[in-house]
Parts: structure tokens; C-alpha cells; sequence
DNA sequence: TTGAAAGCGCTACCAG
DNA sequence: CTGGTAGCGCTTTCAA
């Protein structure tokens, strides 16, 4: 890797002249503007509480500039003892664009906080395993989607390595982290009803054949199951790859089963099942009624229009505010919430 | 809650905030073990060169264990002069799925090849602010997508600052960067000669309404331009909203246009057109040939299928390794690639 | 108003 | 084989 260069030694022997190509430091600075290194902490964290003379404050602002001079992150926070660095991070699970918006959201009003958001790719390590990785960084929170199965231990070591707040977002609440609740059982639950009280009696759950959408499939499969042996409706599960032919392998069978609803799992997979059914000669809603997710542009552009599922996330702002409320008295019971609402959109197709 | 109460004489002043809760350093694992920190440091970190005897191992190991240890990131680096840190400022525009799977596969290569990757998120920042924000993170690598307008100033900043690659996957080269071209116009180029093949001479190109999209749609109209130039054929902007009622107004003015091809941004738009321009009773291909952008499984359940163009990523794979070599050897001149490679799917709609 | 110096947690020298 | 120790870059207290 990195040939080492005997600096300690060469430095020792050699009038302190740094290498030409080193990342100018807070001395350089110094040295340059004739002044020590805690004036020029002073004047360029424009510390309040001392005051420095204005020839001197230019002095050192130009020598800064003229260094190109950039403050070591690293280095303050750990003589800080604290960062203001909220982690992130990034879920595994490909997310959609209403997630990515309250993200944008989130991370903007943290900022204005004067939080740094870092998103932190941890690829491959899951649970405790992560959380180790995480603490490293040392950050001051941690806000975690749910997908990283995070346990009490992980939440543990994250506290015991100075993260003052520990958020889960995901589907159960995590002992010792404050937990937001995004359950989507709801969404199930919430498109179960409405075939319901459509009359179905035997509903089929669209399954995505993708390991990775199984964080949201199942607990929406499970929503469903809830609301029909509430009802005593049946309940299938069509495990559907995300192609044509596999849509045309299940709308061939569509007859045998005799379904009167069906869950898409989300709006594309219910464009991608809809058509299929039209080329087998069924007829939507008359002969099955579809219900799909995310209230996309597309749902509004079939034929029949489908009825959808849309899902309510707060603002990142509210979000934000959760983060510095318990980053500055961390002492609180955590606080267990509801993130999820649903709203059902009926159109044409149920 | 454990307090320590542990009277350290030689320790003069209390520094800030030492009281609470304190975080297990090396020290106190070398305490808990009776050994000195250096040798917490072999053992923990398997130093090959140190040859320390097993029951020492264990010790420190169990010590490291029950006081919950985790090294602090920030002080390694710090005390190493160098991170292995690749810093990825997450893109401000939207992304799609197969960016998405492209930045997967590049971050999984990059922590197969030991660097830990991070995405920072720049909200309002842009250009030489971002980058100083950047580089107070001494990076040892950053790869910074086009939107955030990198320049020279901002590629020197952040090389003084320790960087030993900088790479920017965008429209065009940096200067002192790596430059990963992904230029837009490629594709619009793509997709307005084959309308030009098709014997089009009236081309409508979609430009949604959305600021964020700009970055990309301004360089496909560029590139249909440039297509359309050469062959004397006409251009028409066609600003469109992502609603069912701005594609509705645009719709109700085709005739007039007497458009006989059209780009439609991506599928997604070329969904919304479709319908619209059907409700208006318009024939596709006869009418107006439409061309997507994406290859969705959506364009292929659209009737008329969807003539598309599909974008080719390289794998993140290659990237990741081009990130390694830089790293590495960053002597060598810049490296500019073009990363985009499009591809023509024809189908029924043109 | 400015400077000297301690020390945050860690690792890599060199001595024992 | 293990321990002492210097010092990475920064802030902050105390002294001048």
C-alpha cells in the first residue's frame, strides 16, 4: 500500500519546513500568519468569548485562504468528544420515490439543525455485526431502517459507543431505541378491508418473486391474512416475478382458483397483473377486483382505473425535530410511534 | 448506569462532559486486561509483526468484550494520516432503479476492496462550498455526481485536502479529475435518429416540468437537436407536468403541431402521453411515433408496445476498481471514459 | 490580546 | 514478547 516515509526522523534533524505536497494544518496557517495555532482556532471558529484584533483576524483569513486551508473533521470531533453526525444507513431494500423525498426532506431539515446526515453503506453485515461497524464512527444518532434487524444488543453497543439517540424505522419497535412504527400490515389491512366490503371472499396476495421486496411483502400478506379470517375470506398467495411471462403463467391459471379480489403488492406489479388477466379474457373488476399501492400517476392511466392504496409518511421536519429532541436530553422513555397512515383511493378497478 | 469512579491524579483538568457516561477507549480495556494499550492495539488488531502470547490474547479480547469495546474510528485515521474513506455525495436528483442497482454493485465492490464507502448528503450545497464541506472529511477518494457542479477549484480543494482520486460521473470532464462521462445527449441522439430512420421531420420532444429533472432532460433535447440538425429535421420543446391534465393540454394541441415523432423524456412519461394522445384520438405509430427512455417493464405492456431506448451502465464492478487503481497510483493523468452506452429497443410504438 | 500546552483515542516506533 | 511514549490536528484553559 502506502510506503511510509521516515518524516519522524527527517523532521527531527530538518528546521521544522513541512513537505511540500502534506494537507496544510492549523499550524501552517499559524506559521504563516505569524500568529499561534489558537488564534487561528479562535478566529476562524469566530469564538465569541475572545476577542481578537482586525488587522490580526485578516491576517490569518488570508493565510487560510492562501493555504487553502480546510478544518480536519476528524480531529475536531474527537477533541469535541462529540460529532454532529446523524447516521444513516442505507437501506438495503430498493426504496421508491416517496421515500426518497421524505429522505430529501429529513436530511434538509436536520442540516438546518446543524446536524451532518451520513448515509453509510453496509453492505453485507446485518444486526450486531453493523451495529459495530456503525459505532465506529462514533455518531451522535443513528437512524436506522428496519431491514438492518437491529436488536437490543446492537442498540446497546450503539449507546454504550455515545450515540445519544438510537431511532428504528420499521415494522416493531426495538427495546432501548425509539422506535418508528412503519407497519405495513396496514397497507395489507387497509386494502383487505376494502375488497371485504366489496363483497370478495376470496382474495389473492401478489407475492414479488424479488428477495429484497420481501421486507414489504410479508407484512402485507400478513395485514391481509388478518382482515380475511376476520371476515372468513380465503386467502392465496401468487408468487409473481416481475416479467410478462410470469404474469401469464398465473393469469393461465386465474380460472382454477376462482378469485374474486386480489392485492397487487403495488401498482406496477398491478399493471403488470392486469394486463395479463385482459389478454386471458378476464374482465377487471367484474370478474376479480384489483387493489395496488402507491397511488402512482400510472394507476390513474390504466383501464380500468385502479383503485390503490396511498401511503401517508409525516414530514422529515417532524422526523428531525424527534432526532434533536432526544440527541439533547437523551434521558427520555423512547418514544413508540405510528408512522404509517393509509389512505385507499377507489377507482374503477374493484 | 456504571460510574467509574476512577481518580486519575495525573489528570489535571477535567475536560468537558467526562463525567457522564463514558465510552470504553483502549485504555480501559488495557486496564481491565493488565496489559498496556500497545499491546490492545496488536492484539485487537492482529498486528502480524507483534507476536503475542495466547493467554495475553485472550485476556485482552475478553476485556475488549465485557466493557463493550469498539475502536474510534476518527482517532485511527486520524493517528493513520490517512482514511479509507470513499466519499460519495449522494445525487440531488432523483434516481432511478438502475442507477440504483449500479451504485449497489459499486459500493458492494468497494468494501470487497476494503474502503468504506459514504454518501454525504450536500443539501443546498454546491460547486467549491461542497466541496470544502467534502474535504473537511479527508476522504481518500470521492466520486461526485454531475449535478453538483465540481469544478477545478473544487477538484484542488479537495486533492489539497488529501484526496487521492477524485472522479466525477457526470456530462462533462473536470479539469485535474477523473471524469466518468455520462452524457444525456447520447441518448437523445439515439433515440431522434431512429425516428429520423422512422422518415420523421417534426420531432416533439417531452421536457418535464420538474427542476430536478432538468439535468438530464436538457442534455436529451441537446442531443435530439444535434440528430435533427443534421438532417434538416425540425424540433419542437413540449413542456409536460407529470399529471393527467397537462398531458391533456399538450394533447389537445398535437394536430396543430402536426408532430410526426416524438421523444417522450422516459416510459413513464410516454405512458402519460400515450393515454392522453388516445383519448384525443390519436393513432400511434401512425399518427405520431413515440420513443421512451428506460426499457420499464411498463413499456412493454403499453398498446402500442414501447419503442425505447435503454441505457447501459457499465459494471460498478469497473469503477470500483478504477477508484482502487487512482488510489493507489495517483500520479497518472486523468482518465476520461464514457460510461454511457445506449441501445435502440424497437417496438411497435414507432 | 495572544501564546503555551494539555490531551481527545489511537498506533508505531524503540527500549527493555 | 511487552511497555513506554510520541504525536496525528484540533480546541480550550490558563498564564503572560
Amino acid at each position: 500500500m502506502v510506503q511510509i516515509p521516515n518524516e519522524q526522523a527527517t523532521r527531527a534533524q530538518v528546521p521544522p519546513q513541512r513537505a511540500a505536497h502534506s494537507v496544510p494544518t492549523s499550524a501552517d496557517v499559524a506559521r504563516r500568519a505569524g500568529v499561534s495555532r489558537a488564534t487561528v482556532s479562535y478566529v476562524l471558529n469566530n469564538v465569541p468569548a475572545v476577542r481578537i484584533s482586525e488587522p490580526t483576524r485578516r491576517r490569518v483569513r488570508e493565510a487560510a485562504r492562501e493555504l487553502g486551508y480546510v478544518p480536519h473533521a476528524a480531529a475536531r470531533s474527537l477533541r469535541a468528544g462529540q460529532s454532529r453526525m446523524v447516521l444513516m444507513p442505507s437501506p438495503s431494500a430498493p426504496v421508491g420515490a416517496l421515500y426518497h423525498r421524505f429522505f430529501n426532506e429529513f436530511q434538509w431539515a436536520l442540516s438546518r439543525l446543524d446536524y451532518t446526515v451520513v448515509q453509510y453503506g453496509s453492505v453485507g453485515l446485518s444486526g450486531d455485526d453493523a451495529a459495530l461497524a456503525w459505532a465506529e464512527l462514533r455518531p451522535v444518532a443513528v437512524v436506522a431502517p428496519g431491514a438492518h434487524e437491529l436488536g437490543p444488543q446492537g442498540v446497546a453497543i450503539l449507546k454504550r459507543s455515545g450515540a445519544r439517540a438510537v431511532i428504528t424505522v420499521g415494522p416493531r419497535a426495538v427495546e432501548g431505541a425509539h422506535a418508528l412504527l412503519v407497519d405495513h400490515r396496514t397497507v395489507g389491512r387497509c386494502a383487505a378491508e376494502h375488497l371485504l366490503a366489496r363483497g370478495c371472499r376470496r382474495i389473492g396476495v401478489v407475492m414479488p418473486e424479488l428477495t429484497a421486496l420481501e421486507f414489504y411483502s410479508r407484512p402485507r400478506l400478513a395485514g391481509v391474512r388478518e382482515a380475511a379470517e376476520a371476515a372468513g375470506a380465503e386467502v392465496r398467495e401468487l408468487p409473481l416475478a416481475y416479467e410478462e411471462e410470469s404474469a401469464a403463467r398465473l393469469a393461465a391459471r386465474w380460472r382454477d382458483w376462482g378469485l374474486d379480489g386480489v392485492f397487487a403488492f403495488n401498482d406496477e406489479y398491478a399493471m403488470l397483473l392486469m394486463a395479463a388477466l385482459r389478454d386471458e379474457g378476464l374482465d377487471i373488476p367484474a370478474d376479480t377486483a384489483m387493489v395496488g399501492v402507491d397511488d402512482l400517476v400510472l394507476g390513474r392511466l390504466l383501464r380500468p382505473r385502479l383503485t390503490t392504496v396511498r401511503m401517508d409518511l409525516p414530514s422529515g421536519q417532524e422526523l428531525a425535530e424527534l432526532v434533536d429532541r432526544t440527541v439533547r436530553h437523551p434521558g427520555g422513555s423512547p418514544v413508540v410511534r405510528d408512522l404509517l397512515g393509509t389512505t385507499l383511493v377507489p377507482r374503477e378497478s374493484s
